[in-house]
DNA sequence: CCCATATGAGACATTTATGTATCATATGGC
DNA sequence: GCCATATGATACATAAATGTCTCATATGGG
């Protein structure tokens, strides 16, 4: 039995440095749910790899969990925009750096498109996303990067849906990450075509 | 054993004028669940207007319904593709033909990405379909209409989704159903990008 | 009209998921 | 070392969906 591992991880680790239980099972929720909304609360836990009690005693019900999970999601996603926004002039400019900060977290941006909440706030701050989008969009055609006449819903799935598929991609391994939001901001206003 | 065969009734009024209850419930089952895939088999037989023990007739269990809507759902794309193909000579032209016949059953092909089946002769036919799909991606390669660089899984990824985006566009009636096929194919070929 | 068949409605058992409660234990702060 | 707190395991109650069964009835063919 090794002391030094022992007293080093009794020092070095700390609970601080591990997420607390909360973040464990709202990130088993994304995947599991995300991939399965069906999926039962004993199969999150499972992932979590924490008791079924114990989840039930951070999230009452089941409604709970998918609150909070979309909020997480809501915020991460804000976050990353925000992130992405920051110090960009253009509006193309920003439009790649909002993909190349949420292209990573497609399995949350997944999540918020499958999974339904009533929660008022939530439906609010998701509203808010959708808003700014277009408001993107609008901008975007004013700079005459995207053709004016492309309806703004077109515009707006098609973002999404690419944002989804880029995820899919890079999780899957046939795409490198530090590619993936320019192939998809190429494909976006060029297409697939040959030039 | 019946020597007398019901099924002259059919032949004579032609199984077109009334879909019989199998037909309903599988229409149903593809709104429904395709809405959300854990909706009880309750809602389905209210919403194919058929009594709960007749929808267990007809589909002992649960998973008998799943495979039989994801058949129904892998028949009628089956269908529409063969249609679109026939008489095509380029594969733009058989893109466009099979684009203008499976947009109007996007509820269908969403059923089919959304909802596993675990029936053998299901997940052999869905190969088939993909690899049908890979090789018609091909054939836009060797045309010169799509860049022979784009990996084949990314192609084939943005036509699914085109097809998703264009369906529910169609079914929120912010796109006529005519333009559906080639703005999808002007989206996919020349992106959105002004010209 | 008579009969075979299919259906709808309801009762029922079974299964599964959910939510609650209890108890022993471990962890971390003091 | 002691104590408060959180956790895991377990048992339990409840709810909901599933699958089976029976019976009355309607429908359509003979």
């Amino acid at each position: 039995m090794e002391m030094f591992s022992v007293r080093a991880a009794g020092v070095m680790t700390g609970k601080a440095l591990r997420p607390p239980m909360r973040e464990a099972i709202l990130d088993a929720a994304i995947t599991v749910l995300g991939q399965n909304p069906g999926a039962s609360l004993a199969e999150v836990a499972a992932r979590a790899g924490v008791g079924r009690a114990s989840l039930h005693r951070h999230f009452p019900k089941r409604s709970d969990l998918i609150d909070a999970v979309v909020r997480q999601c809501l915020d991460e996603t804000a976050a990353a925009t925000e992130a992405g926004v920051r110090g960009a002039g253009s509006a193309r400019e920003t439009l790649l750096r909002t993909l190349e900060a949420v292209i990573p977290l497609g399995d949350r941006f997944h999540f918020l498109m499958s999974v339904t909440s009533d929660a008022p706030d939530v439906t609010a701050r998701y509203q808010a996303d959708l808003d700014w989008l277009a408001q993107l969009v609008d901008r975007l055609k004013e700079e005459g990067v995207i053709a004016s006449e492309t309806p703004r819903a077109w515009v707006a799935a098609n973002i999404d849906a690419q944002i989804w598929i880029a995820w899919t991609e890079v999780a899957a391994g046939r795409l490198a990450p530090a590619d993936a939001a320019g192939l998809v901001l190429r494909t976006l206003l060029e297409g697939l075509g040959r030039r």
